[in-house]
DNA sequence: AATTAAGTCTACTCATTTAATAGACTATTG
DNA sequence: CAATAGTCTATTAAATGAGTAGACTTAATT
C-alpha cells in the first residue's frame, strides 16, 4: 500500500494536471477539493517542487503548477519522487533497494516471486502518465 | 510496500513450507534462521494459527507447522491473512476496501490506473503458492 | 505420579516512523 | 504599504514495530 503522503501527492498531481496551462492553483483549492489536510499538503507540494516537477508563485495570484505537460511524467516517477517504493519488498526495489539480512537472493523464492510482481507493476506504472489521473469531473480538455 | 509484519509472515511461512511434513518447528529456529525478532514472530505465528493456516504443539517437541500442503495456500491469501492489503490504494483494495473522501470512482483516473495495476499484481500472487517460497538452501525436496 | 524442562500464550511497555496541526516568516501584487 | 499566498520551524498525535516479564501447557524423565 502506498503511504498517505504518496496518495496525497498523486491526487494533487492529478488535480494540477487537469489545470495545466491555466496558471497557478492555490494550495487551499487542492486541499478542499481533494480533501487533503492543508498543512500536510504544503510539505508535499514543496517536496514536489524541489524534485523539479512543480513550480510555484508567491503572493497574490500565486499558487502551484506543473512545469511540464502531464504527459511527460509517468506514475512510476511520481510515486518515487515523494519517496514511495513501488516494490512490495525492499530487496526487490529498484530505487529503494535494501538487502535482506537473512537471504541469498540467488536462492530466495520470495525474492524471485516479488521481482516478477514488481515487473508487472512497473510495466503499467511506467506507461501511464499524470494526464491519466485527470478526473473527468475536473476538466473537459480530454 | 508490505509491512514488516507481512514480510516476516511470508518468510516464516516459506520456512515452514520447506519443513512441511517434518513435524513441529521451533519459533526460535525460525527466528534465528530468518532473522525475525522472536517476540514479534510469536504474535505473527499465533495470528496465522488463528487464521487456520498453521497449527502448533505445546511442550517439549512442540512448535509450529503448516496444516495443509504448501501448494494449497497462495501468496495472495498469505498476505491477506496477516492484514496486508495488496492493492496500492484503499479504494482499489478488494479485501480492505475504503472509499475515498474526495472522489467518484466512476470518474477517478487514479482509481482506474490503480485497479489495472492491482489486477496485474493479483494475477501473479494468486497463482504462486507457499511452495514457491522455499529457498533452495532450506531443502532439497524440490 | 511428581518434577522439570521445553515450548506456547498473554499482557504490557518502549521506540520509531508517519501523519497532522499551529504559527511565525517571507515574497509578490496592486 | 496592505493584503495575499507560499515557505519554514516546531510540536503533537497516531500507528507500527520491537522488547520484556511472566503465566500457562505439554511431554519426557525419574
Amino acid at each position: 500500500m502506498l503511504s498517505k503522503k504518496t496518495q496525497y501527492a498523486l491526487k494533487a498531481l492529478g488535480y494540477l494536471a487537469g489545470k495545466y496551462g491555466e496558471g497557478p492553483v492555490l494550495i487551499s483549492d487542492i486541499s478542499k477539493i481533494k480533501k487533503i489536510p492543508i498543512k500536510f499538503l504544503e510539505t508535499i507540494l514543496l517536496e514536489l517542487k524541489q524534485a523539479g516537477v512543480l513550480d510555484s508563485k508567491k503572493g497574490k495570484g500565486g499558487g502551484y503548477f506543473l512545469i511540464e505537460s502531464p504527459k511527460k511524467t509517468t506514475l512510476a516517477q511520481a510515486i518515487r519522487l515523494v519517496g514511495g517504493p513501488i516494490a512490495l519488498l525492499p530487496c526487490v526495489s529498484i530505487n529503494f533497494y535494501e538487502k535482506c539480512k537473512d537471504c541469498d537472493e540467488a536462492v530466495c523464492g520470495l525474492n524471485k516471486a516479488m521481482k516478477i510482481t514488481r515487473d508487472a507493476t512497473l510495466k503499467i506504472l511506467e506507461k501511464k502518465t499524470l494526464s491519466e489521473l485527470i478526473d473527468r469531473a475536473d476538466t473537459f480538455n480530454l
